[in-house]
DNA sequence: TAGCTGTCCGGAATCGTTACCAAGAAACAA
DNA sequence: TTGTTTCTTGGTAACGATTCCGGACAGCTA
């Protein structure tokens, strides 16, 4: 009585095993009356078919992962909720595996892979250095959503979709060098090479070079919350070391909208009015940034045509209807309250 | 040579495969020499033990699992930080399943019993209402957290950890009346009973009634968004709907944050100076509350507390060192910057 | 009636691992 | 030397499902 198993359940349908296999898998080979009894007893019992067991034998499933590496990320629901869609036309089943900030997500991956039949996996956030041997080594579809650049040679073996980090980052600065502003701060996360907060400072020196202004270094900021570098909390303790060292700005561009919102409040707070004292730019384009006051300026990645990319991709790759790709969306500026002309008297 | 097997690695170190096995499960019943050996040659192959397989035959497996359901929920990520380092301080593994909106936690729950060897659960999120004869049948200790009121009579089966919704709530209504706000509109959400929003509900019309204020339903609002009822959006959007009613009101209290930010955006649109014209009130206490401009007032649950004891009290029951608990936690009223006394004039 | 075909079903092998048992080797006491 | 204990090891039976194979039976044809 202890667990259920199919044994039981064939017994008290007086029919061998396999033609409760056959019941629970809509196998041709049973009769509609044999397996309606079936699932009624199963119905009556409760019993629920052990999916370890299931997995070893099995050959077919049709299961996708998602990982995702950082649950504070607010795009993430957004994204689950498109790709399930998609996952469900397609009969497929989805699990999702959260992923720890100290866990490498291929090796999660590769566990996973060893556990569960998957025909696919998707990638949400993590990171942009890959082990080239454990890329191998994982058999099985997957793409990249959102990691930021990700370089492969020759022929791919994956997918990646995302934003051009640096290009967009550029085109931010130089919205904010039209607008008038000379000296803008940049708030930035990371220091690895090829990280989304390298691109996005490639992308504000590309600008500041392009119109021949020299780096002030004394501009650059760099997070330093390591548990969660993308938060309010570090884009306000960061914007108060901005404003203690009295360097001059008249902008600031944060490279994600959270740290703009801590941007923001640490500016309300000492006095400065936004747009009129300082402009503030965001990055990424989540909700808050339009029901924030001020509203905020940012770039909007298209977040919900990268998610229904990514899920087509990966079918299409499943079914060997296509290749690998990868692909970059382009991102929109939207001009909200947040930033406006500098104030020349300033 | 497709999948790597306790037996390829057997025949490779020229040894029986219950030896590999007592090398990968720490046995004492092994010479180090052997084990040494065995386990140069597991990480030289790259052999992963298939877990399916292990959880079949497996009994003592240390691992918990982590339910959420809306995966939206801005504590959710601070909860499981929490849990997972005194998780890992026991030894355990710890799982998190996402629960879709459209499914039963409970059923969830009992899928997963049966494919990992689970010590315990910890419920996140989902609802009130529980299936007596399904609790029965999770034979494995679980933890509901922020759920709201759950009711048992008799010997508990299950531990719950909340703050008393209607308390609470009434005593945010409570401190709007003593500021003297007479016109107190509310935006809730749910309309079963015992549900969060109904609980806080209650706890407004306590605070009017104990009063003698009468109830008027006109200013008593239920958000239409059934996706993601608790966000700015539909805050937004019942917040217009408030306005163009032309009722008179000098507060709103929503009955979540991201419900109050959403309603600040309509107020401030309209021409409405928080809160000067209109006071507004929050409940949760997320970290938006404190960089919002205008900051907040709101219920604050002490989440981390809550997510301390909720594994504490998960393993004491593991451990048999107690019984089942249904816990309330005192929530602290913060006074910020949205609310104050309402304007006489008007 | 004999032979063939197709439908439906049960038995047994199998998946990769762990748990249990028995056995061999080594070490020690009598 | 012999018996007993301790350590280490390999063989084998589970675990709970799926899948393959063959058999029973009904229906059809010649």
């Amino acid at each position: 009585m202890d667990e259920l198993t199919i044994k039981d359940v064939a017994k008290e349908c007086g029919v061998g095993i396999s033609t409760v296999s056959r019941a629970l898998n809509n196998h041709p080979d049973i009769s509609p009356e044999t397996k309606k009894k079936i699932m009624g007893v199963i119905k009556e019992t409760g019993y629920i078919p052990n999916n370890s067991a299931r997995n070893l034998k099995r050959t077919d499933a049709r299961c996708i992962a998602v990982l995702i590496k950082g649950i504070t990320n607010p795009f993430f629901s957004s994204i689950i909720q498109i790709v399930e869609t998609q996952v469900q036309k397609k009969k497929y089943a989805m699990v999702i595996q959260h992923v720890d900030a100290y866990e490498n997500e291929l090796d999660v991956a590769l566990q996973l892979v060893k556990e569960k039949r998957l025909r696919g996996i998707i990638f949400l956030g993590g990171a942009y250095q890959h082990d080239k041997r454990k890329v191998e080594k994982l058999k099985v579809p997957f793409v990249f959503c959102t990691i930021g650049t990700v370089h492969e040679t020759g022929k791919k073996t994956y997918s990646n979709i995302a934003v051009n980090d640096r290009l967009e980052s550029r085109r931010m600065v130089d919205y904010l060098l039209d607008l008038g502003h000379r000296r803008i701060a940049i708030i930035t996360e990371g220091t690895e090479a090829e990280s989304v907060g390298q691109l996005r400072l490639e992308g504000y020196k590309d600008a500041l070079a392009a119109r021949g202004i020299a780096i002030d270094e004394r501009l650059i900021y760099e997070v330093e919350d390591e548990q969660d570098p993308y938060s309010m909390e570090s884009g306000y303790a960061t914007a108060r070391k901005l404003l203690d060292s009295e360097v001059d700005f008249t902008a600031v561009f944060a490279i994600a909208d959270f740290l703009a919102v801590g941007v923001c409040r640490a500016l309300h707070e000492a006095g400065k009015r936004i747009p009129e004292d300082v402009s503030v730019a965001g990055y990424d384009g989540i909700t808050i940034g339009e029901f924030y006051t001020p509203q905020l300026t940012t770039i909007k990645q298209p977040i919900g045509k990268m998610a229904e990319k990514t899920i087509k991709l990966l079918f299409d790759v499943i079914e060997g209807k296509s290749g690998h790709e990868h692909i970059y969306f382009p991102a929109e500026l939207v001009e909200r309250e947040s930033t406006g002309k500098p104030n020349i008297s300033e």
